[in-house]
DNA sequence: TGACAGAATTGGAACGTTCCAAATATTTAG
DNA sequence: CTAAATATTTGGAACGTTCCAATTCTGTCA
């Protein structure tokens, strides 16, 4: 409708003052006189003003958009909705507002996304790489001078802070649990050997299963996609080996989703007949039939603890890069065998 | 590290041409030479040239930032994740690029991002409003030019596009498969009275009611938070009553999860005992024990119609408040009693 | 060769803000 | 009442880009 937008110069005419005057009201400058103030701020909402965030900028040297751009790998997994909160939680308190993006793994689409919101000149990026990022990608957004902090998969080789989890101690808790109920081969399933993350939880299982006075087997150990399929696939493999595992530990929650659906097809009960333990603790792991037992992550912590490093950076005006784990602790239900379902506990 | 920015000043004084040239190989043009065309790339390469859209935009008369705002309310809902996602897949196949916030149900949090993302210059938006938000709310949006798509949550007297499912045709569906199981007092369980949602609902209840022959009662209609906690006060109120329901509808997935916690407290197993049907299938309905009837809504959908309506309104110039209703389809699982538990059915 | 068309390039002048130095108003002190 | 001090206001000049009108190259054709 309105043809041409409202600006500063439209308010000073209106007001009655210079447009210089319109811009301290609008930085809240203590320099200009209270009736002054209330006046333009009168104007401005009678005109309907809106301020034009890229002019700004532009004679800003240091662009101070106030924007966090946040950027995950899968959004239909809840544990990054989490995250996202997570961060979002702080950031608002800050004053920021949060800009959140969807890859879906794809590191085509990741690099779409960065450059866009560098090019809207955000003050600092938190990010959850797409598998298989290259640790240069952010080489660029550090060097002009841009906080990014690397959230979950860590990234070998970049100079930039991160805050991931525990995982070799979420791992090592898992094994030491079911070495305790009893099972002498456990496996690990799931997970694609090329990550950081995945190597990190592959130490854990070798810590877990010496620390258990039990030994090592290359077989036992076989990787897939981290997903649900990638669980019923790796179950599968599994359960044909000469030497049968009892117990395994998974990649991730989704993984041992895949390896109960893989069990109960051979007519196998999770819990009761084979002991599957996850990793993350996914909102679903609770509801889920057995209850799956698994390491709890947190993500929201993780997302607050980003934030909170993203904004010290932010603050600071140089980024020194620093790492920060955050602890994990293994939540027993059902899926391991060492409790009986609730169901059948309560039910006549 | 690097002082200052460059600028296409310094890439027009490296490649030996005009700032001019610079701009239109930056858009591509047809007019400049092949030869200056690559030239200038590799010069702009070389000195990591950033774009700066701020500047672009102002100069600009419309600013075609090419960036869609989503604005949710509670990101922590899988449906809204799913949403985005939608959204996200035809936003991003039409070389947009998609910045999703969260309100968490807040207002004063939505008019800050929707502020934000106004002076960012979006070229759109989609939102699924925080409850109780002002229809007037996006009167100074769409005045601007901007295309505004409303979707899940309709808001009555804004004159702006949305898509909603169908919730009225999903209630009935819903009323009318209890009724066929032999069920002759259902209730309806949750839902804040003031919401457009509410009502739709409602009505398709009333409708269901009336379609099976059965007379409606006032008492039956049991409204709360349309949450977990919710559902339990609700079915709490609803099994107290003189003449019990045997069934409930409910007003949605979170507040039939409550309803079974409720039905379990009272030693009552949903689905032999008492039937529950939930709305919106989220991702934990499938999961759940009993799994849970409900009426499948798909998100993606709605997601993928908003995107498709919004950039219909962004191309097309002018902004036609066009309302688009998505179909819903009821899914029979264990929780209304129609079917025995899986895990009982092939279980030894 | 000169004229002309088309292709390719190019200097400003915006765009809406902030910043600076300087101007003006208002107090305070003497 | 005046000078000095303080409080407030104010014109430009940037910022990095696009757009327009104008200019400079290339050939081409008579």
């Amino acid at each position: 409708m309105t043809k041409a937008r409202v600006t500063v110069i439209d308010i000073a005419k209106a007001a009655g003052v210079s447009k210089s005057t319109v811009s301290l009201v609008l930085q809240g400058s203590s320099l200009v006189n209270e009736g002054t103030r209330s006046k333009v701020n009168a104007v401005m909402r009678e005109l309907g003003y809106v301020y034009n965030r890229g002019a700004a900028n532009l004679r800003q040297a240091s662009a101070k958009s106030r924007i966090i751009g946040v950027v995950v790998n899968d959004l239909t997994n809840s544990f990054f909705a989490e995250l996202a909160v997570g961060v979002d939680m702080v950031v608002q308190s800050a004053g920021f507002v949060q800009f959140l993006s969807n890859t879906s793994e794809s590191i085509d689409r990741q690099r779409e996304v960065v450059a866009s919101m560098r090019e809207h000149g955000i003050s600092g990026l938190i990010v959850s790489p797409a598998r298989a990022t290259d640790a240069a990608d952010f080489k660029p957004l550090v060097a002009a001078g841009i906080p990014v902090v690397v959230v979950v998969r860590s990234l070998p080789g970049a100079k930039v802070s991160s805050v991931v989890s525990d995982n070799r101690a979420g791992m090592v808790s898992a094994v030491e649990h079911l070495a305790e109920l009893g099972h002498k081969r456990i496996a690990f399933l799931g997970g694609f050997p090329d990550t950081a993350v995945f190597d990190d939880r592959l130490a854990g299982y070798r810590s877990g299963i010496e620390a258990a006075g039990l030994d090592y087997h290359q077989e036992l150990v076989i990787s897939s996609a981290p997903s649900r399929a990638g669980g019923v696939e790796a179950i599968g493999k599994a359960i044909v080996l000469a030497d049968k595992p009892t117990a395994a530990v998974c990649f991730n929650d989704a993984v041992a989703f895949g390896v109960c659906d893989g069990l109960r097809a051979r007519r196998l009960e999770p819990g009761s007949d084979f002991a599957v333990v996850g990793f993350d603790d996914v909102i679903e792991a609770q509801a889920a039939v057995p209850a799956l037992t698994t390491v709890s992550v947190d993500p929201q912590g993780i997302g607050r603890r980003g934030a909170q490093l993203l904004l010290k950076q932010i603050n600071a005006g140089k980024a020194e890069a620093e790492t920060v784990t955050t602890s994990v602790r293994l939540v027993v239900r059902e899926s391991c065998g060492a409790r009986k379902s609730v169901k059948i506990e309560t039910g006549l």
